[in-house]
DNA sequence: CAAAAGCGTTGACAAAAATCAACGCTTTCT
DNA sequence: AGAAAGCGTTGATTTTTGTCAACGCTTTTG
């Protein structure tokens, strides 16, 4: 039980089976169908969430009503309106299951009494974040300094698996584009090579 | 003196004097001339710094030589490639000053010792990345969903006072947007309303 | 099983942004 | 003080991207 989300708390910091079992308290199982709201926007992000199986994909809708996404997770990512969690203010997020998901949600309340009462939680936390600064980091760089063709063979390379297990129009909007564009700049890949 | 550096920890973390002189041990002062590198690509980052006076500038060169601007700092906020800061690996990004600066340097291992030696070094840090990806999220988030003149409006809005003091061209290159572009986007704006 | 919905591609056209060039104005440098 | 560099704007043109429409194909659903 909750698998990925030791495997990944493990590679950050490294816990005795006792530490696990103290963190497993603060832990909640849940389960989402496909297509299922995790999150909506307007409520608060009363959880975060890392996932064991399935996918998710968080997204921001426009007064046309059009959706944009802005980040994705799959097994072992960790998941949330982070502002909205922190703040505990209204999510301007939407998230939702692209497949059948097992979740493990942290509360609020879980974190800030782990953040307290356990240094290795902190230090987990603060790895964490810092890792998913520097990801953003670079999706960013990548957004203002390269081309269409360079960002999309980033993006393979960052998320090969995202790549297989998502559809390409849910991709171009991860990137900004329409689905159109996305779909030329992948030939224009192809034909070149 | 460090008084910025301060000003931030104490709004994350308070200190007791006894705390501020401790953490005193592990800063260092840098003066930097207006147009003088702090970290050029290639480089490993060895410090992160707080701008205790003056202005800097991160960008990543093109293959066209070009500057793409990722990022500015003004008195208070930090600033690095910390990428590289933490893997110790050459830096991709070009860090100089817009204006003559003081900083306050933290080394890689004062910050490592920091860390382990007083939790509540780690809790600014953690406070402090956290703030800074939820700055960033936003900003990405603009950039996947809103139109220029909202992006515009929206980084007006976030750093007000960056607009009045860094030139027109350097917010079009930090927006990823030609300096044209920009000052039609302005105009734009200027005439709507 | 049949209908419907979802997906990716392509073409024609419209809209947006980049590029190139020129201009006045201010600041910086010597 | 005078020259040079930096800055922001505007116009004309090219390039890039978005939009609209249509199509074949696969997957989902009832």
């Amino acid at each position: 039980m909750y698998e990925q989300f030791f495997r990944k708390f493990n590679e950050k910091v490294s816990l005795t089976a006792d530490e696990q079992d103290f963190v497993k308290q603060y832990l909640t199982p849940k389960k989402l169908r496909k297509k299922q709201y995790l999150l909506q926007e307007g409520d608060v992000c009363k959880s975060i969430c890392v996932v064991e199986k399935g996918a998710l994909k968080a997204y921001v809708l426009d007064e046309t009503g059009e959706e944009h996404i802005t980040a994705f997770a799959l097994e072992g990512w960790t998941m949330g309106d982070l502002y909205s969690f922190i703040k505990q203010e209204p999510a301007t997020l939407n998230i939702d299951a692209l497949e059948d998901c097992e979740l493990v949600l942290i509360s609020k309340s879980a974190h800030d009494e782990l953040l307290q009462k356990m240094p290795k939680y902190e230090t987990y936390f603060r790895i964490l974040i810092t890792d998913a600064y520097m990801a953003l980091q670079k999706r960013m760089t990548s957004v203002i300094s390269l081309t269409l063709e360079e960002r999309y063979k980033a993006v393979s390379q960052m998320y090969p698996n995202l790549i297989q297990r998502v559809p390409q129009h849910m991709i171009a909007s991860f990137m900004g584009l329409s689905p159109e564009t996305l779909s030329r700049v992948r030939s224009r890949i192809n034909t070149r090579k």
